[in-house]
DNA sequence: CCAAAAGTGTTAAAGTTACACCCATGC
DNA sequence: GCATGGGTGTAACTTTAACACTTTTGG
C-alpha cells in the first residue's frame, strides 16, 4: 500500500443519457462526434473528467449541466457499471465510470468542446430484438443471456468510441432488467405521464406492450395517480401519473 | 478534456469476500484489521491499489492470491459497485470500486501489509432482519426499501474503515436482490453442494427457508443435478448440484 | 430397519393474461 | 355523438406455497 508508487489512470464519466420525443413516441439517445484522437470523427457517448472534488455522481449532472444547459434541479441519474479493461482506451488508461440520466426533453445541442457535432438519435427496436440507431448504421444489440455474459471481448467496436457499444448493449439490458420493478426509463416521459405512454416505453423494452386494462392493476406500487390534465384534442384527457421509486 | 490539467483520485479495488463455514454452516466475511492510518486499528474490507495494466476483475483476483495464497484456476468475482463520494477517504482522494468474492473454503489467514490482523466473521441475521458480526459488536444491517436509498449519508461507521460498513450494505442487499435469478452467492459451497446446502443459504438471504419439495421445482433452471456422493453417514447420500449461471 | 435426503402428488392460494365491454369527457 | 383514454369484470391460465407422503440408499 505504498501511495508513491501507485500510476493512476484517467476517470472518465461516461454517461448514457436518454430522451423521449413527445412528437414521434421515439426513444432517444445522445451521441457527440469526438474532435480529437483517440477516436477522431466517432460518435461516442458523452463523456467528462472527473474533477477531484466531486463525487461521480455530480460530475454526472455536471455533464448534462454543461453539454445542454440544462439545470433541472431534479435530473436522475443512476450508476451503470465501472469498465476497466486497460485496452479499452488506446493511448493513457482511463476507467469509465458510466451512468444513465433520464431527460424528458430534448435540448437544442451545442457540440461544446471535444465534439464537432452532438445528436439525438432514435433507437429502434428490431424484431430480433436487437437494438440499433435510426439514421446511424450501427446495431448495439442486446443479447441472449447466455451470449451477453462473455460477450464483452467479441465487440468489434466499428462505429463508437471505445467500448461504448459495450456500455449501451449494457445500459440497455440493465433497463430491461429494472422495467418490472423499477422503472426508471419511465422519466424520460418527464415528472408526469400518462398510462398509456408509459405503456408505450414498456412496448420497447419488453416484450410485447402491456394490456391496457393490466397495466395499472400490476403495477400499482410504481405508479401514483394526479390530475387528469386536458389537452386539446377530441376524447377523454388522460389522467396524468408519476412515478414512484422505492 | 485538457488532460494536463487533470488531478487524479487513488484507485483502490474492495473486496467483499464471502465463504461458508462447512462444519458449522455459518456464513463468513473476511476483514482485516488496518495496520496504518487512515483508520488505523479499524476492521476494514481487503483492499489493493488497482496497477496500471490491470483491470479492476484482474485486480480482485490478484487480491484473493495475494492475501490468501489462494490460487484457484476459478474464484468468481463481479462488480459491486463504484463509490466515489470525497469525503470517504479522510485523506488523500480515493475511489472505490468494490467487488464480491466467492470462496468454498477458508484458507488461513496471515495478516499480510498493511494489516494487523486478519479475520473470517461469521454473519448472523437477527429478527429484525438485520445482519450483523458474531464478536464483533457491529451491526451493519439491511434497511427496508424506502430507508436503503437515501441511507448513505446517515451511516455512521463507527467500527469499520471508510465506507466499509455502507459497501456491506450495499452487498447484502445485492445478494438478496439477486437470490432468485442469479444466487452466485451459492458458489460459497463451492463447485458442487447438495440441496439442504443451497436451501440453507436461500434461508440466510432469503425470508424463510424454502421448502425442500418445491426449491428444485422453483429453479431447475440454475441447479444442474451431478452425480450423487456418497458420505460417511447412515442415510441416503446427498446429491450433489451445479450452479447454473445464466 | 433406521436415518437422512431427495422426490412425488395434490391442493390451495396468488398472480398474470386475455378479452369483452363500460365509463368519462372534451370537442 | 364520437373519439380517445381510462377503468371494470371475469374467466383461463400460470406460478407459487404448503403439506403430507413416498422413495432411495448407506450404515
Amino acid at each position: 500500500m505504498t501511495h508513491n508508487l501507485v500510476e493512476k489512470p484517467f476517470i472518465t464519466i461516461t454517461n448514457v443519457i436518454w430522451s423521449f420525443d413527445a412528437q414521434t413516441h421515439d426513444i432517444k439517445l445522445l451521441l457527440i462526434k469526438r474532435s480529437d484522437n483517440p477516436f477522431k470523427d466517432f460518435w461516442a457517448l458523452p463523456e467528462t473528467w472527473l474533477r477531484i472534488n466531486e463525487s461521480a455522481h455530480d460530475a454526472t449532472l455536471r455533464l448534462v449541466k454543461e453539454k445542454l444547459g440544462l439545470d433541472l434541479p431534479d435530473v436522475h441519474a443512476e450508476q451503470l457499471a465501472t469498465f476497466t479493461d486497460p485496452s479499452r482506451s488506446p493511448e493513457e488508461r482511463a476507467l469509465s465510470l458510466s451512468y444513465m440520466t433520464f431527460l424528458p426533453q430534448q435540448p437544442l445541442l451545442n457540440p461544446g468542446p471535444g465534439a464537432t457535432d452532438a445528436q439525438w438519435f432514435t433507437l429502434q427496436k428490431q424484431k430480433s430484438g436487437l437494438f440499433r440507431f435510426k439514421n446511424l448504421d450501427f446495431v448495439f444489440t442486446t443479447l441472449a443471456d447466455d451470449d451477453y455474459i462473455n460477450h464483452q471481448n467479441q465487440v468489434a467496436d466499428k462505429h463508437l468510441a471505445f467500448d461504448h457499444n459495450w456500455i449501451l448493449t449494457v445500459a440497455t439490458k440493465r433497463i430491461m432488467n429494472k422495467l418490472n420493478y423499477q422503472p426508471t426509463i419511465l422519466l424520460i416521459l418527464g415528472p408526469s405521464f400518462t398510462l398509456k405512454m408509459a405503456r408505450h416505453v414498456f412496448g420497447i423494452f419488453g416484450k410485447t406492450e402491456p394490456d391496457n386494462s393490466n397495466f395499472l392493476r400490476n403495477h400499482q406500487d410504481l405508479l401514483q395517480p394526479l390530475g387528469a390534465i386536458s389537452q386539446n384534442k377530441p376524447g377523454r384527457p388522460a389522467k396524468q401519473y408519476r412515478l414512484l421509486i422505492n
